[in-house]
DNA sequence: AGGAGAGTTGATACTGGGTCTCATTGTGTG
DNA sequence: CACACAATGAGACCCAGTATCAACTCTCCT
């Protein structure tokens, strides 16, 4: 659960702190995408003592390490999402906010053809797919 | 310039107010996006008496009727982008910020193979590029 | 042209996400 | 085990954006 994203932080060097255990805890407790203010309640609501800086400062870090990822959603709020390190984009369910994750599925030709056509250099590029997933869909 | 949006705003059947004619002559003078902040800071180094809250409701309207439209930097800021009314995708330089649109190049293709192996249904998506703009580029 | 009334405006207060500061605490290393 | 320094939490603070509301102004209708 959370010793994924403990074990990775040990391994990029910080410290293991209790205020961070408890924070990777709720966060290995959610599924789909979270907002900081999601934590922030869920830390209050169990008392846990930690600080608002703690929880924007552990989701810095997490983001730094690509093991979270911030999302804009289409309403505008920002969210963030667990993930693998590498290189991909997410589909995020609007009805119930289940995450998917999908890896490069063509992008870079599409980035190359932008590139062609614009004279533009691209150095990144942020996908995000924004619909139902499976469950929603059979709920109607 | 600015006579361009004046038209469209006309047709969508908002009144044109002068706040409205001169936060557009504000937006049509900049070239490549801009934030709320700099259209703000603009309108009080001009000393139109213009407020906050009437700028961010002129945005609001562009954005509706298309004319403008909202990108997300990388350093997660706001932006705004005047373009054309029709669905496409904004590639942005990231030292000079200028703007480049590039309608559908393949994207829907990808969209199609993300939700065959997600079994989502996509709705939307938001596709953003950065990059470098040639002048850019040559000036290193 | 004139007036009525809805649409628009600006000042201001407010909200909510996020950052900064700093004295105190806790961790990992030697 | 002690020490240096990273990490913490409380609170002040900042900024973008929103809500409110009385005053104003554009447009339409006659």
């Amino acid at each position: 659960m959370s010793d994924e994203l403990l074990r990775a932080l040990d391994q990029a060097g910080v410290r293991l702190t209790g205020p961070r255990r408890e924070i990777a805890a709720l966060i290995a407790k959610r599924n789909g995408h979270f907002t900081a203010a999601d934590l922030i309640a869920d830390a209050n609501k169990r008392r846990l003592g930690v600080g608002r800086a703690t929880i924007f400062r552990l989701l810095d870090l997490l983001a730094e390490q690509g093991l979270v990822e911030r999302v804009d959603l289409p309403d505008g709020r920002h969210a963030y999402v667990p993930c693998e390190p590498s290189h991909h984009h997410h589909l995020v369910c609007v009805s119930c906010g289940a995450i998917a994750e999908v890896d490069d599925c063509g992008i870079d030709a599409v980035t190359a053809e932008a590139s062609r056509r614009s004279g533009f250099t691209i150095e990144s590029h942020r996908l995000e797919l924004f619909g139902r997933c499976p469950n929603c869909r059979a709920a109607n």
